[in-house]
Parts: structure tokens; sequence; C-alpha cells
DNA sequence: AATTTACTTTAAAATAATTCTAAACTACTT
DNA sequence: AAGTAGTTTAGAATTATTTTAAAGTAAATT
């Protein structure tokens, strides 16, 4: 039981729940996950816990560094009249995006796209937040 | 009148709907804009419409390539336990991520940060799909 | 060790964004 | 002018997430 420490390290407190979901995130690969997810294997385990729960311990978990949240542009689909190639800032706290013209970045090396696929795009974030 | 032209050049059945929002969007600088925004502008010009309408119009709008949704990760909120600084991949068609090793991508040139922000993160969606 | 305090968990309700349904409507074709 | 296929609508349904407030538990204090 590693998670205890882990846990206590991260400054959280080691709760029975933390604990199930740690063994479950930091006892394998590296993996993405939704909260559902999550629950499910909790469940599989022969856990209970309430989805609420689930929610907050991630949430707990990303406020701490032990997880990351993959970046998503708020829960509201947002559109743009812009069609040219271009990428956005972000602004964390407010979540409002500003245009970065194609010309003001530039990518030097791409990955190769995965076997069977192609690549249809490529989006780039850059997150900001009022310096003060 | 280009509303109407600009539909049916897109292969959209021009009614008054589409008019009415096409004429908001395409006679100003572009912008971005939620479906609830536009349907409060819609409002304000006088016009009336169910938000339903909105968001079909939007859909056909983006569909035909009138208009742009920016990337967003699905409508679920996604995790991740690689605390790596790394990069995305992104399955359009199922949304399954995969991560991008941060030495197979590189940025040659970044725009500068807006005046009063701090550059808080970067993230790169490159969006694949099945080549077949 | 018992008590207090502050943090956590929970079920259930609330909220928010978006999609679905099926009936009424309208643009285009014949 | 009539038919048909696509569109709009209000309202219900769905989905993801957060809130609420009460009950529970870990840690700090006695």
């Amino acid at each position: 039981m590693q998670s205890k420490i882990k846990l206590r390290n991260a400054g959280l407190r080691p709760t029975n729940q933390r604990i199930i979901i740690a063994d479950l995130l930091f006892n394998g690969p590296n993996r993405h996950f939704t909260a559902e997810n999550l629950l499910d294997e909790i469940n599989l385990s022969g856990n209970k816990m309430s989805i609420a729960t689930v929610y907050n311990c991630l949430k707990r978990f990303k406020n701490v560094g032990l997880i990351n949240q993959v970046e998503s542009i708020k829960d509201t689909a947002i559109f743009d009249t812009n069609m040219d190639f271009h990428h956005h800032f972000l602004d964390e706290e407010t979540g409002e995006l500003t245009d970065i013209k194609n010309n003001e970045i530039r990518l030097l090396k791409l990955p190769e796209t995965p076997e069977g696929y192609i690549n249809s795009g490529v989006d780039i974030i850059i997150k900001i937040k009022k310096n003060n």
C-alpha cells in the first residue's frame, strides 16, 4: 500500500475512497480515463463509491498534481467564423479564446501518424492567465 | 442579402432562420461564439428562433465548411495519469486519445503571450481518422 | 483515550449543454 | 398547384457535472 504515503505526500488525507482510486490509477501504465470509466473499474474491483466522490477525488488529484486533465475548451461548444488555419490562446480563468495567426507559430517536427490513420488537423492551444 | 447566395453555394437551403444567422455571422470581423451567445444576438436583432434550430444550423454550417468548431475533447472530462509534458492524438471518430511523447514534436516559434498574461501551458492535439 | 474540529463522502436534487421527437411548416421539384 | 423532402419548433429526454446538506471519518487537541 504505497498509495497511502503517496496521498499524504501530496497533502491529501488518505481516505478509503482515495486509496482505492490511487491503487487503481497508479499501479500500471499511464492511461486516459473518464470519471465514469473509473467508477466502472471501482465497481469491478469489488468496491463501491458515489460518482460524486469520484469527481471530487479526481478534481483533488488534479489540483495537487497527481493527474492531469486533458485540455478541453470548457463544456460548451465554441464556434469560430475564422476558417483560416490558425490556433488559439485560451484564458484559463474566463474561457475566452483569441486567435493566433498561423504565421506566428511554427511546428518543426511532427510525430508520425499512427499506422492506418490519416492526420486530419492540428490544434494548438496555448493556455494563458492574467499575470496578477 | 449576400447570405442567400452564400447558403446556396454551400449547398444549404436558404431558410429564413439560416439567413438570419448568416447575416449575423458573416457581416463583421471573425469571432468566437457559443450557441447561446448567438441566440441572444438573434433575439436582440428582433428575431426569434428555437435554441434547437441554432444548434442544427451551426452543425450544418460546420459540416459544409462555413464555420469551424473549436476543437474540444468531446463533452466528457478526460483525465490522464501521464504527468510528463506531452501531447495527444485524438481519434475524431471514437474520441480516443493517444499520447505523443514530447520529443516527437517540436515547436519552432511561439507567438508572443498577450500583454498582462503569462503562458501557462501548451496543448497540441493532432486529430486523426482511420484512412478507410 | 475521548472530544472536537475540519475535511470527506453520500444520495439525491439541481444545473447546464445538447439532442431527440414528432408534428407543423416551407422550399424546391414536378 | 401538388407532392416530397428537408427544416423548424416546443418540449421532453439525455448526459455530464456540481451542489446540498446530512452523516461519516481522519487528525488535532485535550
